[in-house]
DNA sequence: TAGTTTGTTTAGTAAAAACTAAATAAACTA
DNA sequence: TAGTTTATTTAGTTTTTACTAAACAAACTA
């Protein structure tokens, strides 16, 4: 009965980092799974998590896949045991500083070179006669959205090479932004 | 022929915005229509608007209010004009503390009152025997992702009461960080 | 070897989201 | 008033995404 009691908490808990996964644009399943490890003292294997989720095995076993690309969870084996068994990362300035480096693969950053090409062809263009104010226009605009993103870039570059982040680092920051 | 070339230029930054958006878990048609109002010298009406991106009236108008909603566009009324027109703003910075404003009516907030419901739920329970470790656990562990958010939250607070935000704020931050 | 137990991949389905077309509403105009 | 011109809403379609069920693959076991 009290098991049954913390069962329930366990099941808001996850219903809570379900919406939370949807609410970043994300599967629901990848909260699910998350907080049924984060909530569990022992590794879990994959048919655990089936049980604890309701998900089905290949489900599982790909979202558990991208969870461990964002540094959320980590895969472990143990000796002569052939499951997989995987925990749940529970220092989140870690998780940010691993989703903050994976930018660098990404598809986002196929986007952002094309916004860069962008600023190149309008700068490489003579100028024309007829429309020369929406060419300045345009390159005028490009260039200031160019220089926001390679200020953002390298703040997240500072960030990921810090050697350790924590509660302490945020409050540096907040107490330099309050002056 | 200069006027096609340029056209084409906007054309591939307007695809490349678009990927962006839909990187972010957003329609393609938000970052399409930013990038159409981003590179006009003047203001748009919806149906100019329409003629420039392809999409209907109706997505439109929907999408034009998403975007108003997060600070990335204005609408204007001309006097003696019936149209609406919008033009996008161009300060970035504006537009990170707008969004960052607009958590505290969303959904993402009930989310978050549901972790620190549950926390509750698990401090007021008095003490099982029996598993009284899976208890203390989970204890713990909700408590350190509340805390997370918490400072996490602080910050957010702290940069949407900015006055002024700017490449030099970052920079500041990025120094303080670099020690 | 054949038989288990595990994880992954694939093909198909169900659900959700983005979008279109058209009806409606609202504000003006002649 | 009836007729335009605009924006919004609605109902339905298309597209995308998350997921299931089942086949497959790989690693072990008897």
């Amino acid at each position: 009965m009290s098991t049954t009691e913390l069962e329930t908490i366990k099941s808001n808990f996850t219903q809570g980092l379900s919406q939370i996964s949807q609410f970043w644009g994300l599967p629901k399943s990848l909260g699910a799974i998350f907080a049924v490890l984060y909530l569990s003292p022992n590794a879990l294997s994959l048919n655990e998590i089936v049980g604890k989720t309701g998900f089905t095995k290949g489900a599982i076993s790909t979202s558990v896949r991208t969870l461990a690309r964002m540094g959320l969870v980590h895969r472990q084996s143990k000796l002569g045991d052939r499951k997989d068994y995987y925990i749940a990362e529970s220092d989140f300035y870690k998780v940010v500083r691993s989703i903050l480096k994976g930018r660098e693969n990404s598809e986002f950053n196929r986007a952002l070179a094309s916004v860069q090409e962008t600023l190149v062809d309008l700068q490489t263009n003579p100028n024309q006669e007829g429309d020369a104010e929406d060419w300045d226009f345009a390159k005028n605009r490009v260039a200031e959205m160019q220089s926001f993103f390679d200020n953002l870039d390298n703040l997240v570059r500072v960030i990921t090479a810090l050697e350790t982040m924590n509660q302490n680092t945020v409050q540096k920051v907040i107490a330099l932004l309050k002056k």
